[in-house]
DNA sequence: CGGGCCGTTGACACAAATCAATGTCCGTGG
DNA sequence: CCACGGACATTGATTTGTGTCAACGGCCCG
């Protein structure tokens, strides 16, 4: 890997590799896909719902959010993108958007156009393997996000999400502390577990008890056990250990 | 297709072309991948959580709930398939279940090894790309139901997932009458909506007023176009018209 | 005939939404 | 440098949708 040319897809490689196996060819093919890179200002659609897109979207810095809504205008954001994400990875398969992606805060972005993903896809079974399970554990976050959302209160559903996203920005959830940078609102907290902007804001003072402390961009929880329990939180779903080897041969 | 050789896999090989193109070498591949029909009790898992599984299910005949709990032992049914539907589709990527997979009526399965499944991908891209893209509709129909679930009132809630319910059977969305066979009891209608079985109960007898009515093991809807607006409903996300035919050369 | 599952109904409790202010921070422009 | 405006956070009072508890009824099936 020393010898990898240098590719903003690295990250997103990363993401790959960590639940998927793939041949060095098949690491240089996804590095040595085209990209154009973009930057998207806070709080803009760069996918709009119903468009048909010609690309998907490696988050490299920033926060991506999925929103969908119902018809009274109350919104429901339905998957956040980290770095190293690939926001849109259906839209390989499944052009038109059925939801819009928003930045959420500054973020750079490299689109790969699907007609190169596809082909990569088609020309090597192990990466059309890896997409696909990308896609799969999304599907199962989101699963997870539904028993959130139907089943928990609000004291757990905040906790739940907050714990996810420690993990997913691989916060050392080992250690009994932990700290990490959350570039959300409490409107966007609200969004993303079918709550209020008001009670969210309740929520937090509430789980200042379970030393959880919310500052602006920050979030700080003093003991990761204690706090992953007032959460229900179980992080198996995350897919976080790459999973065997299922080559094709 | 007169000449198409029998096979329990043909309601599969349907919803698949329904969204994608497969070329006619491909049709027989899917129509030959081996099988094993199984018939499952009511309300038996016949997948366990944390289970690993070497085999896909597809739904011949009956439904199959996938069911998820919080730690209080809350249900939540995270997804409902019917005949046709490969139940446990990406379990080819992730063998490992992260939901329990329950048949809640009597219900034939034909359950088609990963290996087989694999190896057609492999072979075919036309088939990664259709398997792939039936993942995908998935996470979109999960997609709206979290928009259910949490930005929706109870009565909208329920009349949008008969709405979804009454598509994916095909029971005629275009006529003013609707009427279709749903074999889920009022208990098992509340898991899939986030709601109490009581409250469901009322939520039924108040949809009485926008022509909802439902017998033990039917649903009946007077006027679909008013009962769609009850229900906030927009059919688009099923992607019932097929999408363009991505081939990959 | 009896027992169990499911649907139905009522009274009541409570979590979360709603409505309405006020406070705090921060960038911008006068 | 200070005044202003806007975005967010915070808080209180009040309402309401949904959950909870408990009982009863119909129906099927053994």
């Amino acid at each position: 890997m020393a010898t990898q040319p240098w590719s903003p897809l690295h990250p997103f490689l990363g993401r790959l590799t960590r639940r998927s196996v793939l041949s060095p060819t098949e690491e240089r093919e996804i590095l040595g896909l085209p990209t154009r890179l973009m930057q998207v200002a806070p709080n803009t659609d760069f996918v709009r719902l119903g468009e048909t897109t010609m690309q998907a979207y490696v988050v490299l810095d920033g926060l991506v959010g999925r929103f969908d809504q119902n018809d009274c205008g109350g919104r429901q954001i339905t998957a956040l993108h980290i770095p190293g994400d690939m926001s849109d990875l259906q839209s390989v398969v499944q052009p038109r958007a059925s939801s819009a992606l928003q930045a959420m805060t500054t973020t750079t972005l490299a689109a790969v156009p699907h007609t190169a993903l596809r082909n990569a896809a088609a020309a090597f079974p192990g990466i059309a393997e890896a997409l696909w399970r990308d896609c799969s554990v999304d599907a199962a976050i989101l699963a997870q996000w539904m028993v959130n959302i139907g089943r928990r209160d609000a004291r757990t559903r905040l906790a739940h999400l907050i714990c996810e996203l420690a993990c997913r920005f691989g916060a050392a959830p080992a250690t009994g502390q932990v700290r990490f940078a959350l570039p959300m609102t409490q409107a966007q907290l609200a969004d993303a577990t079918g709550l209020t902007p008001v009670h969210v804001n309740r929520v937090i003072k509430s789980l200042k008890s379970d030393g959880l402390t919310m500052r602006p961009r920050t979030v700080w929880i003093d003991n990761w056990k204690t706090f992953a329990k007032a959460g229900e939180f179980d992080e198996e779903y995350l897919q976080t250990g790459r999973g065997p080897a299922h080559r094709s041969k």
